[in-house]
DNA sequence: GAGTTTGAAACT
DNA sequence: CAGTTTCAAACTC
């Protein structure tokens, strides 16, 4: 089954790394939040990192500031809880002092200019080195954080200039509730007709909001948009799972992990999205310490192919990012931004919202990068905890994964249901209502793997097959270091928590079609990654199939109907196969990129990444890669003998003689073609129309076989005017004397048979 | 289709 | 980083 629609599907660049997203650049409606940016550095640009938007929306107050308390994180690092304020500068100093961040008066007040941003958006540039406006974006201001101070500011229409502070110590634990806060919203006030500010991480909008709020209410949208980004429709995939032990879908009341995020509905009139955001505590746990997951997830140039890949890495220094991130409205995607804590973990949620919407079960974890804006939000839909969504910033692409409860212990989340084929059921309606455009009919999913990372001793992962149709495929994109606790968590992974206890949820990632790969109806006991590091043999025998002369493995996909042996490069391998991939990118950083990709300034569009290094080739022929390619050697190619340059007489010799073998199959094919149609038209004639002497002719002379051998005539005619190359015109125009003798003969023959037929008959 | 050639990637 | 080995695709017959 593919999970994607052909249009869809059509609509994958070429380029695998070059994906594109779209950046929310329009006006949020005021009650939409998303959790603020974070400030630390970024990494070199990597392609699937391209966009992450956020949104900020910003309000008219008076003067006072609230805060309140929306959720609970006390497992958050310094950056989950990470909030974004934005205050007038004439309020900047009072303002700030009266939040719990010293920081934020301190960054703030170095902020000594400011462009008005005549739209009223400010992009945070993480790395910008200069305070600017930015040339491609009139009217916004890049300032440039300092830590993770996040300051942005700038003037509002009535010349208030706004001020935005991420400090690094907002997530301070929270007052009201008794493990912690990590999401707490702070409402910036101002006085009236001036700009309102509402900022909030949790991506709620205070219900506490004074009548002022309501009268001037508006959206700031803070956008990081790369330069290599364009719009593009947000194409959403699907992943249809089942997830064996539903723990993680169990009641909160437990201590299971619950979700804590609310729905804040955007304001698009057709296909409202909700932004859910969900967080997880664990009390005490450090991120940046236990190593959180991350996922790349690409598509590829092979459009039916879905990319889920859950990898991690950051480095431990780096900090946490912890960002809801607003997609594509257009296909109303539901939004949601699961706040991973440790996997082994459990713990309870406190959330001052409304207690239907705050005490959700958690099916979901996200996968949060450090380091990098690389990573994944699977989320959880807090109305139908069996689909998750799956967020990639930078990625058009946005993945829901359906996840079908078998065997859930203790109360199942609302909507959910222990009954495996009524379980499904809740999905389909939540992608309808997610306005997933799907061409392929939601088929159930029987393929279940759960990793449990616990001890070998007492935890395994349990994979079955499934025959759903879908195909997942490795990051196509710089992936991150694997690390120790959900880096060996392939896609497709349920996740549960290390001590079984509270759960931080489940995921599963159901397989592609090479499930089929294991043997039905079988299950795949698969001891954690650290039995396979002492596992030489089976290490051995991964490399058959990872050492990366596989070209499935070094395209990033799935092994499907090649001819490796031993492969591993499948869903029943995703430990080792991941272990692959962190190979592959410690040996090379780019070895899941493209190769060909475009070239500096002044040379031609396109060039080998690398640049080929043929000896004997001349790269003239298909060995070279830039051959290959269709595209000439470059001044980084280290060739021998090169003859793939424009002035090259030998290329130039190849590429006529390549024009000329495609024009003669054309003329093959017009002629073929044409012979076709007429003779089909002949054969139409159910009535010989053709007369021999006047009178009409005693039955149908025009067989299939009298066919045939005039098309065996013509054809001739078109090869022998290809020998003697002589011209289209002159072939065809033989084409068309062969068939008149054709027909004359044929006349002959049929008045033959009609004389002979009146003298026998 | 078998054997050879070739160059990329892995390996040392 | 350079030389060698391994591998699979391209190519030839």
């Amino acid at each position: 089954m593919d999970v994607v629609s052909p249009e869809l599907n059509s609509l994958l660049p070429d380029e695998i790394m070059d994906t594109e997203s779209i950046a929310m650049e329009e006006e949020l409606p005021a009650e939409h939040l998303a959790p603020p940016p974070q400030s630390e550095s970024e990494p070199a640009q990597v392609p699937m990192e391209t966009e992450v938007p956020e949104i900020v929306t910003l309000c008219t107050t008076t003067t006072a500031m609230q805060m309140t308390t929306t959720s609970s994180h006390a497992q958050c690092s310094s950056i989950s809880g990470a909030q974004l304020l934005l205050a007038p500068s004439g309020l900047v100093t009072g303002a700030a002092s009266k939040t719990t961040s010293s920081g934020v008066t301190q960054s703030l007040s170095k902020i000594s200019s400011v462009t008005v941003p005549a739209n009223h958006q400010v992009i945070i540039n993480k790395v910008a080195t200069s305070p600017g406006v930015d040339g491609k974006a009139p009217g916004t201001v890049v300032l440039k954080p300092e830590g993770q101070k996040l300051l942005v500011a700038g003037l509002s229409k009535t010349g208030q200039p706004i001020m935005l502070a991420l400090p690094q110590t907002w997530n301070k634990p929270a007052t009201t509730q008794g493990s912690g806060d990590a999401k707490t919203q702070i409402k910036m006030l101002t006085t009236v007709g001036k700009p309102v500010i509402a900022v909030s991480s949790a991506s709620q909008l205070l219900s506490t909001s004074t009548p002022l709020q309501a009268q001037q209410l508006k959206t700031l949208q803070i956008t990081k948009k790369p330069p290599v980004s364009s719009a593009g429709p947000m194409i959403t995939k699907l992943i249809i799972t089942k997830a064996l032990n539903n723990k993680g879908l169990t009641n909160t009341a437990s201590g299971a992990p619950v979700v804590t995020g609310r729905v804040v509905t955007q304001g698009t009139p057709l296909t409202p999205p909700r932004n859910i955001t969900i967080g997880e505590t664990t009390g005490t746990v450090q991120q940046n310490t236990s190593g959180n997951s991350k996922v790349a997830i690409s598509p590829l140039k092979s459009p039916g192919k879905l990319t889920v890949v859950s990898v991690a890495s950051q480095s431990p220094h780096s900090p946490q990012k912890s960002v809801t991130l607003p997609l594509n409205v257009a296909l109303g995607q539901q939004i949601l931004a699961v706040q991973q804590s440790a996997a082994t973990s459990p713990a309870k949620v406190g959330t001052s919202l409304s207690g239907a919407q705050a005490a959700k079960p958690m099916q979901g974890v996200t996968v949060t990068g450090m380091g990098t804006s690389q990573y994944k939000t699977i989320i959880p839909l807090t109305t139908q905890p069996n689909v998750q969504q799956i967020q990639v910033p930078g990625s058009r692409f946005h993945y829901v994964r359906l996840v079908t409860a078998t065997t859930g212990s203790g109360t199942l989340h609302t909507g959910a249901s222990t009954n495996t084929n009524s379980s499904i059921q809740p999905a389909k309606s939540v992608m309808m209502n997610a306005a997933v455009r799907m061409s392929v009919p939601i088929v159930q999913a029987q393929t279940v793997k759960q990793v449990v990372p616990k001890p070998l001793t007492s935890a395994t992962q349990v994979v079955t097959t499934s025959q759903t149709p879908q195909r997942l495929i490795m990051p196509a994109t710089h992936l991150p270091q694997l690390q120790p606790n959900l880096t060996n968590l392939p896609p497709g992974t349920v996740l549960t928590p290390a001590h079984g206890s509270g759960n931080m949820g489940t995921y599963a990632v159901l397989p592609a079609p090479y499930v089929t790969q294991i043997p039905q109806p079988t299950f795949v006991t698969i001891t954690s990654s650290s039995t396979y590091s002492t596992n030489t043999a089976i290490q051995t025998q991964a490399r058959l199939s990872l050492n990366g002369y596989c070209d499935c493995f070094a395209n990033g996909e799935f092994c499907s109907n090649c001819n490796c042996v031993n492969c591993f490069n499948n869903l029943g391998h995703e430990s080792e196969r991941l272990k692959a991939i962190k190979a592959c990118l410690d040996r090379n950083p780019v070895a899941f990129k493209p190769k060909i990709g475009k070239g500096k300034e002044g040379e031609s569009d396109r060039r080998h990444s690398k640049g080929c290094n043929c000896k004997k080739s001349g790269c003239l022929k298909n060995y070279c890669e830039c051959y290959e390619a269709k595209i000439m050697c470059s001044s980084i190619c280290k060739c021998m003998g090169c003859k793939n340059f424009e002035e090259s007489p030998e290329r130039k010799t190849l590429m006529h003689l390549a024009d000329a073998a495609e024009v003669r199959v054309q003329q093959q094919t017009a002629a073929k073609t044409k012979l076709s149609s007429q003779i089909s038209d002949l054969l139409t004639r159910t009535t010989p129309a053709i007369t021999s002497g006047g009178g009409k002719l005693p039955y149908t002379f025009v067989t299939k076989e009298v066919a045939e051998a005039t098309c065996d005539c013509l054809l001739e005619q078109v090869e022998q005017a290809e020998l003697n190359n002589q011209t289209a015109a002159t072939a065809e125009r033989l084409v068309l004397e062969e068939f008149g003798r054709c027909l004359r003969r044929i006349i002959s023959f049929a008045g033959k048979a009609k004389t002979d037929c009146t003298v026998n008959c």
